[in-house]
RNA sequence: GGUCCGGUAGCUCAGUUGAAUAGAGCAACUGCCUUCUAAGCAGUAGGUCAUUGGUUUGAAUCCAAUCCGGAUCACCA
């Protein structure tokens, strides 16, 4: 139990027993102290002082002469300054604590619970390479579902495959027209890239075709409709869907490609899923949905023949459901997909990792189900993350300012290389362990780069500032965890040793101890805000704070057994710590570097 | 136009369930490697918290209005 957890009884019953009033928990603040005061922990006054009728100090004084009375052992002293009654807490509560857990490799762990939440947090298109957008998206939903699964929720992860459609057709014709039967293999071009290639292809050759059209007199909207190669394109999505064998050999070939490419990238920036669904096999779904909607009159006929709801009551607009012709859309598929994963899992939450360009789509999506009573309905859950920009503004495509995913891990790796080399610190490592090293070091600066940002906001990616491994930035927290656990490898704390807890902690040994202790109300906070940048400022402000420590004392030289003992308790403290919370966003500490 | 999100140091971001003198990193400048890893540490400098008004003992934080930026409102996905 965190030590704020523990105040707030106490302070709590202090009050009924000096002024005969009920408070609750959520009435108290209770913050850290600031550095500039005497104490650890403050409780702000003011709210009281009109209620009792009392100054300030007078309260402040009352309060913490019963504190000080009731856990004697708890609190060591006690000051007031304005409307602050600052706390101090023994060091022999801080001591405990670290006695208690610094062996504890899997701090942070809770026991399990029945609750079993669907993390869809990955959807790309197979049409192209993944980028810099799919990678906050998918190091954001794997840290997340890691941060579920460590407080004990059942977790099942999926992605879904966006593996047909018009996008498709226009890499599958280009490739037919212009490929001359090339192979990634014949090029030597990873499966996603090549077919990527010929995505792009597509954009070049329409647009010239569009010249064309135009300079024989057709207007602009109308060439882009029609030149050959779209017309094409659009035929081979109608052949797809009538099932024509060789349309769907070369659509099942070139998407083998892809996930060829996709797994390996996958593989490297360690997203796992434990469950893959495919829009080819899924677009279908959800017509039974609106027919049931309808015959509930959830969803009404227009008289062309398309099926809309009325969402006019709950602030939006009225939303088309079914085409007139029948077929279904893009929110037809969601909600038979919902369903689906309903059906096979029970889920109690569906948390789905999307980009907030589709909060009204998600919306939707939720109402639909709700009015439908979906028992489901009521545990989906939009996990809204801003878009990645660069100093320049959005990617686009059609620019070529999108951040290729291989290519920016390629460029990190390369930094780390030769960072590495110069530091000169691993030379006895053999070439496989350097590539670990330098993987390890890559994905670290990458991932702590776009998860260090609350994933709501919009947020800009300075490719200059992501090779930089000072500061701010995963490589220093990995860093930290290398220079302690080269600590560690000397001595690590006896177990035979005599009990530490009597000892009396330094400002520095304290400071770092103090600040170990928050660790679980960080994964708390983490866990309720669906947000792993607090994670990631607390890793960074932990080896920073460590850092302080280890420059003020030392370890393996402490000016007695005793310090020497407390110092390894708290360095190997640190390195689970950080550990911990760097695993829960993905991100491997090395032991070395 | 409706709805939603944002505007904090030169840059990138914390802080936004109200609380003490608004914090980090980068960039700039000054120091510290015969001592446990200098990918480090210590320090200097840098702010009308977009603007105006309001609520409050107390506002970057809450309310209102305004300005600026973005997203979205398709028989696209």
């Amino acid at each position: 139990m965190s030590i704020v957890s523990r105040l707030k009884p106490l302070v709590v019953k202090v009050l009924k027993e000096l002024y005969s009033q009920d408070f609750r928990e959520d009435d108290l603040t209770i913050n850290i102290t600031k550095p500039e005061f005497e104490g650890d922990y403050t409780l702000v006054l003011f709210s009281f002082v009109k209620q009792f009728k009392k100054s300030p100090e007078q309260l402040g004084k009352e309060i913490g002469e019963a504190l000080l009375k009731t856990e004697p052992a708890l609190f060591s002293s006690f000051n007031v300054i304005k409307g602050f009654l600052n706390l101090g807490i023994g060091d022999a509560y801080w001591l405990y604590f670290l006695q208690t857990n610094y062996a504890d490799k899997r701090i942070g762990l809770r026991p399990a619970n029945d609750k079993t939440i669907i993390v869809e947090y990955s959807s790309p298109n197979t049409n192209k390479p993944l980028h810099l957008g799919h990678l906050r998206n998918n190091f954001l939903g794997w840290s997340v579902a890691e941060i579920l699964k460590t407080t004990g929720h059942k977790v099942i992860k999926t992605c879904i495959y966006n593996d047909r459609g018009i996008h498709i057709c226009k890499s599958m014709v280009t490739w037919l027209q212009f490929g001359n039967g090339a192979t990634p293999d014949s090029t030597g071009t990873k499966g996603d890239h090549f077919v990527g290639d010929y995505y792009v292809l597509f954009g070049v050759e329409h647009k010239k075709q569009v010249e064309v059209l135009v300079a024989d007199g057709m207007s602009k909207e109308e060439a882009e409709k029609n030149t050959p190669i779209m017309l094409a394109a659009q035929k081979m999505l109608v052949d797809w869907e009538n099932g024509d064998p060789g349309v769907r050999a070369l659509w099942q070939k070139m998407n083998s490609w892809v996930y060829e490419g996709f797994n390996e990238t996958y593989k490297k920036i360690g997203s796992d899923f434990d469950k893959n669904y495919f829009e080819s096999e899924t677009y279908l779904m959800g017509k039974e949905i609106v027919e049931d909607g309808l015959a509930k009159n959830v969803f009404f006929k227009k008289d062309d023949g398309s099926t809309w709801i009325d969402l006019t009551a709950d602030g939006l607009d009225e939303k088309l459901v079914l085409r007139k012709d029948g077929t279904s859309i893009y929110i037809t598929q969601d909600l038979g997909l919902a369903d689906k994963k309903y059906e096979q899992f029970h889920y109690d939450q569906s948390f789905y990792i999307i980009a907030d360009e589709q909060n009204y789509h998600m919306k939707v999506l939720k109402l639909i189900l709700q009015r439908l009573k979906k028992p489901y309905a009521e545990g989906i859950y939009h996990l809204s993350y801003g878009l990645v920009e660069l100093p320049t503004g959005r990617m686009k495509t059609r620019e070529g300012t999108v951040v290729d995913a291989d290519d920016i891990i390629e460029e990190l790796k390369n930094v780390a290389k030769l960072k590495t080399e110069e530091l000169g610190k691993v030379k006895d490592f053999n070439p496989g362990e350097l590539n670990e090293l330098y993987e390890t070091i890559a994905i670290g600066a990458l991932k702590f780069f776009l998860l260090r940002v609350d994933p709501k906001k919009r947020m800009v990616f300075n490719p200059e500032e992501s090779i930089d491994f000072h500061g701010f930035t995963g490589p220093f927290v990995q860093y930290t965890h290398a220079r302690i656990k080269s600590i560690l490898r000397k001595e690590k704390p006896s177990a035979t040793h005599p009990s530490t807890v009597h000892s009396q902690l330094l400002p520095k040994e304290k400071e770092l101890l103090v600040l170990l202790e928050q660790y679980g109300t960080v994964l708390d906070q983490s866990l309720e805000e669906h947000n792993p940048s607090v994670l990631a400022i607390y890793a960074f402000n932990t080896a920073k704070t460590f850092n302080t420590f280890y420059t003020e004392h030392s370890v393996m030289n402490a000016e007695s057994e005793e310090k020497k003992q407390l110092r390894l308790q708290l360095s190997e403290l640190t390195s689970n710590i950080i550990a911990s919370s760097m695993n829960l966003l993905g991100i491997k500490v090395p032991e070395r570097m």
